[in-house]
RNA sequence: GCCGCUGUAGCUCAGUGGUAGAGCACUCCCUUGGUAAGGGAGAGGUCAUGGGUUCAAGUCCCAUCAGCGGCUCCA
């Protein structure tokens, strides 16, 4: 006689174990018909499951229900659609491409559900299949086919599919038979596949499957569940696009199909996500950077390398004058460094051996390279030699670290070392060496030096992405050489200058991670009381923005705990943007010293910060977050003059003088077109401010004025106050345009 | 790097084996106008690159390069 806790904590007592779907019957008929699955408690916590569920003993149901009409749907109701379609969507694909595609994995996703699967060689799913799959996916849902699910014990179960000869659900199943051995205390035994593996299994192991339809007769598959009732409860589904995937995502493991796919549960509101994918798309910065001409990628460049055309620069100039400027308030000083630095800094760094894989080969001197190649040295004894360091540098490196070691293979004599140099991939050896390069006392500290540094790495072609991912970016970045005691309040000036320029830029939808050290593991430098400290001072600033931010253990560098910022691009795709790291590596590496109170050398603690991470992501990232439409500080063109007709002319280049020497970026469209033409022009260039100007506004010396996102003529004013009013919201680089006659 | 798709004018794209196309942008001419495209003419192409098949290749095949979507990676 279970008793039933409902969510407003009713409860109620049944006589006999009774089915989910029979406790949402009993509150009403309009409950029993919109629901779609429960989250079902016994005692273990929440747990979504099919309304056919048995409740036999005490528990705290929730009916999940369909949404009605007009309300969004919740993500249970969602996510039980989305696995729902998935088989579906399967079935259909196995209908119109062949049951001899096999499927992996198929689980809901945030915006859908996906299902990967291995297409025999010789046969493909292709894009041309869409339309076939989603006419079979609509008729499936027609149907209204019951999703029934039946259970098996783990021997039938496992040869039932050993004799479906689908290695990936066998390989699911002994998976969840696993879970139960380690559950379950029963005896276990072993059964034995065709293939002759012997695996051990609970005897009382339990797999579901789901059949849409009859068991035995309709189509079916190894699935934990939960699933709507029916697969006309699924409302509108499509299979989207299609992706390449690895067999537990592991690169030497099979190749599968992966089949993106997506379920809502009306029509209108899938039309309405797949408008809003189209309008995102609009938005992405590389179409935007196109149109408004902003940045270039050239192939004889190179992939993955920018080049920032005049209007791109002026975003990206004016985001470096406003952030420099903060830095200053900070107190901060500002460095140059040159782009490439000698092998031997970045073996002293310790960047080499690391970064070995994700940086541009080094450059030799040709003089040594010649060298090289009259004693017969070979490509490979070269590398070797270039790759090795010297044994002063490699017990130097292991007695500081404990966490890298250079093994003795690579340890040569001096003169067989290949000096060379690196395009830099990190700027903090550049700056380490200007702190050394004068005495410190603790009275100085902390240092704060700070660069616009260009870096290199070798990133996968296949990563590379637009602004967001490249080969050759400048960080905002900047070294703190500070006391242990300082470390806090360095922190926390960091953050606060994300603060205020996020702030400024009106971006609020971002998230903070704070990495802090894996507590079972020992390969970290640095005393476990500064860890505590230092990480203690992460979470209390991070805390401090105002933002989500999640505790990430394990994910601290193996030198100090750091705070990392994430935003989302308009395709939902996440970025690390800038990142603040503690480092207690850096100074033993330089054997960076200041002069304490006590008259002796102290080790400076170094942190590292490039709060924006790089200008190329920050500036794909504003593209998107603005949709090209920039605050007027940041718009590569202020104001753009509208004369009537050529007879205006004049006029309107005084206009633009006038505006020009209050230091407006403006311009004058002479063109021969009509009024009309001019305004379309310049709203689908986003410049913020036209001033349409004809002999009525020369005459009193005003402008017509209008407003980016105004579609309408908002009148005149005199052309003073049209230039202070600008320049006014330049200079406080105000997010809305405010100016108004 | 791996899998799949794509590559035609500055941009967006049409062209599936038989003379390289459209719209926009550009140049010139007409039009001199009051708030989201006035009219006309012109110029612009080694159809990504290199091979191959064919009487004939933008089109079919192979390779390379690049872009896109994923996967993997990411101090």
């Amino acid at each position: 006689m279970p008793v039933i806790i409902l969510p407003n904590g009713d409860k109620k007592a049944f006589e006999w174990p009774l089915t989910a779907a029979e406790v949402a019957a009993s509150i009403g008929s309009g409950l029993a018909k919109a629901a779609l699955g429960a989250k079902i408690d016994f005692g273990e916590g929440p747990e979504l499951r099919d309304l056919s569920t048995l409740i036999d003993r005490d528990a705290s149901i929730a009916i999940v229900t369909a949404p009605r009409h007009g309300q969004a749907a919740s993500a249970d109701a969602l996510f039980l659609m989305r696995h729902s379609a998935a088989h579906v969507m399967a079935e259909a694909i196995q209908d119109v491409v062949g049951k001899d595609v096999l499927l992996a994995y198929g689980p809901p996703t945030e915006t859908g559900f996906f299902y990967d699967m291995f297409v025999p060689e010789g046969k493909k799913i292709s894009s041309d299949h869409f339309d076939a799959i989603n006419k079979r996916i609509a008729e499936i849902i027609k149907e209204d086919r019951p999703f029934a699910r039946f259970e098996l014990k783990a021997r039938p179960a496992m040869n039932k599919l050993d004799a479906e000869g689908n290695k990936y659900k066998k390989d699911n199943a002994l998976r969840a038979l696993q879970l139960q051995v380690r559950s379950s205390p029963s005896r276990d035994t072993f059964i034995t596949l065709s293939d002759g593996t012997r695996i051990p299994m609970p005897e009382d192991g339990v797999l579901s499957f789901y059949a849409t339809g009859t068991p035995g007769t309709d189509w079916e598959d190894l699935c934990r569940g939960p699933h709507v009732p029916s697969t006309g409860r699924i409302g509108a589904a499509r299979v989207m696009s299609l992706a390449a995937s690895y067999w537990h995502g592991d690169e030497n493991s099979d190749r599968l199909t992966r089949v993106y796919g997506t379920a809502f549960p009306t029509q209108q509101e899938l039309d309405a996500y797949l408008n809003q994918l189209e309008e995102a798309k609009k938005r992405d910065h590389r179409v935007i950077g196109k149109n408004l001409r902003l940045f270039h990628i050239d192939e004889d460049v190179g992939q993955g390398l920018i080049l920032w055309t005049p209007n791109g620069s002026v975003i990206r100039k004016e985001l470096q004058v406003f952030i420099a400027a903060e830095l200053k308030k900070q107190g901060y000083t500002e460095v140059f460094t040159p782009h490439i630095g000698r092998l031997e800094l970045y073996k002293t760094s310790g960047h080499f051996p690391y970064y070995k894989d994700s940086q541009f080969a080094p450059i030799i001197e040709r003089q040594a390279l010649e060298e090289l190649c009259k004693t017969g040295c070979s490509c490979a004894d070269m590398l070797n030699r270039v790759e090795a360091v010297s044994e002063r540098l490699a017990s130097g490196i292991n007695e500081r670290t404990r966490a890298q070691t250079i093994t003795p293979d690579r340890v040569r004599p001096d003169d067989e070392l290949v000096e060379g140099f690196m395009l830099k991939p990190m700027n903090c050896p550049h700056h380490a060496k200007i702190f050394a390069s004068a005495p410190h006392s603790y009275r100085d500290m902390p240092v704060r030096l700070a660069e616009f540094g260009t870096v290199y790495r070798w990133e996968q072609s296949g990563e590379l992405n637009g602004m967001t991912r490249v080969r050759g970016f400048t960080q905002d970045d900047a070294h703190l050489f500070c006391t242990e005691d300082q470390i806090p309040s360095e922190i926390q000036g960091c953050l606060s200058l994300v603060k205020i320029i996020f702030g400024t830029l009106g971006m609020k939808d971002y998230r903070v991670r704070v990495g802090l050290r894996d507590p079972d593991s020992n390969k970290y430098t640095g005393s476990a009381e500064s860890w505590d400290k230092a990480e203690a001072a992460c979470l209390a600033a991070a805390e401090s923005l105002g933002v989500p931010f999640s505790r990430e253990p394990g994910e601290a560098a193996f030198y100090g705990p750091k705070v990392d910022f994430v935003v989302k691009d308009v395709i939902g795709r996440e970025w690390q943007l800038g990142t603040v790291q503690v480092d207690y590596n850096m100074a033993n590496r330089f054997d960076l010293s200041y002069i304490g109170p006590d008259n002796r050398a102290h080790r400076p603690v170094v942190v590292h910060r490039a709060p924006f991470g790089s200008m190329e992501r920050f500036c794909g990232v504003l593209i998107e977050h603005f949709a090209g439409a920039f605050p007027t500080w940041l718009s590569p063109e202020q104001v753009r003059v509208l004369p009537i007709s050529d007879k205006s002319r004049g006029y309107a280049e005084k206009v633009e003088r006038a505006l020009m020497d209050a230091d407006v970026r403006v311009r004058v469209d002479g063109s021969n077109e009509r009024i009309q033409a001019k305004v379309k022009v310049a709203a689908d260039e986003k410049v913020p401010y036209m001033l349409i100007v004809g002999p009525r506004d020369a005459e009193s010396a005003a402008v017509s004025v209008r407003v980016r996102g105004i579609e309408k003529d908002l009148g005149s004013m005199p052309l003073g106050r049209f230039v202070d009013g600008v320049r006014g919201e330049i200079t406080e680089r105000r997010a809305e345009l405010s100016v108004r006659p």
